[in-house]
DNA sequence: CGGCAAACCTGCGAGC
DNA sequence: TGCTCGCAGGTTTGCC
């Protein structure tokens, strides 16, 4: 689910509800997520006191005093939703799914869902974050400095995988995945089973606009709520009104719609196992 | 090394 | 109503 824009609004919304709250309790339901949790989790994080939250490729990272770093990964099916629970109110139990639930003393309740079992959490000390497995072979930022065309070639080189799979190849550029992957090669005019190889400077430039272009909007939107995503304050994201293709088979482009062109309209094909939605008439 | 399939899990909607 | 099948936003692993 959870690409870089789902990502980015559940960091803001942990950021703007916890930062400068310590943690009460901790209760931990399950342990086998696709990594296992931390050993002794309650333990090490009772008394700690959130610094800060922060987003790296699809990871959350929040910041804790002590030099030590809470990290989750969404998976597929991945929520973080925080609630203010009134002191008198009773503690709710675990929901189904629900395998990790922090309290704090400012009153919010923090949970972890995940049906799936698809995500991650990890507590590991700040100075060796950089050597986190998880994170040691993660790419460009899309909406960093360094996401730029002469560096997207130099990258792409060489690369006959197709470009929509290569775009959502985290050791090479992070935090697109199935949805805007498809999304930025419609905006930037680029068919998805183009090799990456073969885009010229100028189409990886348009790339670079169109990918940020999307981000930025989603971030803005909220994220995309397609099932199981939600912002961090339980609100849906409602950037998936907005899509050009994705999940749109058969229907018009917008460029199509508004000119009232006759085309096929949106196709469906299958790309590493997973679907991708493009305008054969508007990509090239 | 590249490319692809399968694996990890649960839930849901479609079709019978 | 109830069953089976296919598919779902991610990532890693293993095989050719």
């Amino acid at each position: 689910m959870p690409e870089l824009p789902e990502v980015e609004t559940v960091c803001r919304g942990l950021l703007r509800a916890l930062q400068g709250a310590k943690v009460l309790h901790v209760g931990q339901y399950r342990k086998d997520l696709r990594l296992p949790m931390p050993p002794r989790l309650a333990t090490r994080l009772v008394g700690k006191t959130i610094r800060n939250v922060r987003r790296r490729a699809k990871y959350i990272l929040i910041d804790l005093d002590q030099d030590e770093v809470l990290l989750f990964h969404l998976g597929m099916s991945g929520r973080i939703i925080v609630r203010s629970t009134k002191s008198s109110e009773k503690q709710e139990r675990p929901g189904k799914h629900d395998h990790l639930i922090l309290r704090f003393d400012n009153g919010c309740e923090v949970r972890f869902n995940d049906p799936r079992r698809f995500g991650v959490c990890d507590l590991v000390a700040c100075e060796a974050l950089d050597r986190h497995p998880l994170l040691t072979h993660l790419g460009l930022e899309p909406l960093g400095p360094k996401m730029r065309a002469d560096i997207l070639v130099e990258l792409f080189a060489g690369k006959k995988a197709a470009i929509k799979d290569v775009l959502m190849d985290q050791r090479l550029v992070v935090g697109i995945g199935n949805i805007y992957a498809s999304e930025s090669l419609f905006w930037a005019g680029i068919k998805p089973i183009r090799s990456a190889g073969s885009c010229t400077k100028q189409e990886l430039a348009r790339l670079i606009k169109a990918v940020q272009k999307v981000l930025k909007a989603a971030i803005r939107a909220g994220g995309s709520s397609l099932r199981d995503y939600r912002q961090a304050d339980g609100e849906l994201g409602y950037f998936q009104h907005h899509f050009a293709v994705y999940d749109r088979e058969g229907e018009f482009c917008p460029g199509c719609n508004c000119e009232k062109k006759r085309t096929s309209g949106i196709q469906r094909i299958v790309q590493g196992g997973r679907s991708t939605y493009y305008c054969p008439f508007k990509q090239v």
